[in-house]
DNA sequence: TTGTAGGCGTTATCAT
DNA sequence: ATGATAACGCCTACAA
């Protein structure tokens, strides 16, 4: 016998009472509930998660998918795991380590009610693949994908972007070298596009071979700035991908005893903790507000409710580096 | 009516029959099977995972108490999340933010069922009143505890230490500095007792003003550099809490246009990525296997089976620092 | 304020 | 190989 019907049982009330003690109905005589509440401490007993997903039809939980846990985007998934639980919501982790068959576990178990929704951060299957399972639950991307199929929170990072080549170039700086991220990436497409646009339109040359690819990391930084400054003709500014990017080319350039910025200006990209310490000039990425909104939109399909998300936009922050 | 239900009426077979399919019980003649599956395939069937939990008694899932994601657990967590997906578990990942009421939720969670174990990475609530927890569940703890509570697969660290003190002393480096993590843990007390017993048991003299605490990553590992090569009598090696530590130390000291292992020896901790691409010499520390034994615990009470751990422990990796 | 009865979607134990 | 029936633990109209 379960503790709900000895619950039932040692207080001589019916099973809809014990349910309304449990849930804290106003409907229950004062003396009642007390009488309940004892045995149940007294039974120590706790619901049973199961049967109340069950039954109202909800877990209660929430499925981030991810290739795997990275720097990166561990400020992202913090925000979104507290802003889960604010509102009662649990987050399961779904790892896929690149592996698309792991991946759709993911949504499998958005099929199967494991999960009332999902957040995509990094996803490897094809969105056109996955958007079909938008009918078994809500779904949201931080990741930015394609239009027309999964909704995305992300923002287009050329616009923030542009306000570090502005900021550039009204100090002067002309001779700009860009470091990218993954290569075929959107947020690769539009920061080239904002940097080539916006140079055409000052009349100023585009220097495509001071582009690099595929820097992700304090050391990939090191690297490229070793490589830019190698060439023939050195850029006098950079703008990365990332301030753990920009961090790494600031620790090459002072071994070199370069003065910043008067002979090398830098800006990142992001506004983490890193940029702070480092007194490195950034683009201040709203990472907190997007991990709310990401919530904010799963579960306005959830609970049917509407929180009102955030406008966002990137903003430059000045530091010592520019 | 339910799509199981459905299935019951459109095939004629019952309840019993149709369940059996699902779970690929060989007791089915395969018409009757391959009826089913068609009629299952046709009404996009998936079976809802939380009746199954309440049937059965399990949800396979389990739950991950840490305060918060941060860089030096997530290689833990990645190995982890992998050794209970292999075993068919998910992960909830319950962060605390150092709240007590909120880690809370994690163990009334095991009480309640949600998950069948939990594992504890960082936990802020007193031990003694967790292990009381033990009851609804096996939890394992990857944090060290005093012992007699909750069963740690943790490794005495001061072990490895000494390891990365010997190969210091064999080289010839007597005046040595430590830097270490949070003040008050098991792992720092044993470290320094490592560091003072052997230096003691060699008759060289116990440096306690080069000891540095509260020392966690990359900056501020260029922090304590700078404070101890200001000081009067400079060290000649450092033995350092983790590599990111380690790291910051080899930056601030190239700075310095100091040689290096020369002018100073840097011994880092964890082997990872980190120390591997700059070279630093550094103790491994089996952090995978640590992740599988720790599933593995948990897995052992659960299902039953007893998969066997291995045994661990620390290595010396010589690289460039020494 | 309390009770009755049915439902949530499976698994499991017997029979047949 | 298949079926009938109960069990899992809780919620929720609706009725009283």
């Amino acid at each position: 016998m379960s503790k709900f019907e000895q619950i039932m049982l040692l207080s001589g009330y019916s099973r809809a009472t014990v349910s309304r003690v449990i849930n804290n109905s106003p409907n229950v005589n004062k003396e009642t509930r007390e009488k309940i509440l004892q045995i149940m401490k007294q039974l120590d007993y706790a619901p049973n998660r199961n049967a109340v997903a069950l039954s109202i039809g909800r877990t209660n939980q929430i499925g981030i998918v991810i290739v795997s846990l990275i720097e990166i985007t561990i400020s992202f998934l913090n925000h979104f795991i507290e802003a889960a639980l604010r509102y009662g919501f649990q987050t399961i982790i779904y790892t896929s380590q690149g592996d698309k068959a792991k991946e759709m576990q993911a949504f499998e178990d958005l099929r199967s009610k494991r999960v009332d929704g999902l957040l995509i951060v990094t996803c490897v299957n094809d969105p056109g693949k996955l958007s079909a399972y938008g009918r078994y639950g809500p779904i949201i991307s931080w990741q930015r994908m394609r239009k027309g199929q999964i909704p995305s929170i992300s923002m287009d990072q050329g616009e923030g972007y542009r306000l570090g080549l502005e900021h550039l170039l009204a100090k002067g700086f002309t001779r700009i070298a860009n470091i990218f991220g993954r290569s075929g990436s959107l947020n690769t497409r539009s920061r080239r596009l904002a940097y080539e646009s916006t140079m055409k339109q000052q009349g100023l040359p585009v220097r495509a071979d001071w582009y690099r690819y595929e820097v992700y990391g304090m050391l990939d930084g090191e690297e490229a700035w070793r490589s830019l400054s190698a060439m023939q003709e050195v850029p006098e500014a950079i703008l990365c991908s990332n301030d753990y990017v920009a961090a790494g080319i600031l620790n090459e350039a002072r071994r070199q005893n370069l003065d910043i910025p008067e002979q090398l200006a830098i800006i990142g990209f992001d506004d983490t903790e890193l940029s702070a310490s480092l007194g490195i000039t950034t683009i201040h990425n709203p990472i907190k507000e997007q991990a709310w909104n990401a919530f904010y939109h799963l579960w306005n399909q959830i609970g049917g409710e509407s929180l009102e998300q955030s406008k966002l936009s990137f903003q430059l922050v000045e530091r010592q580096t520019t």
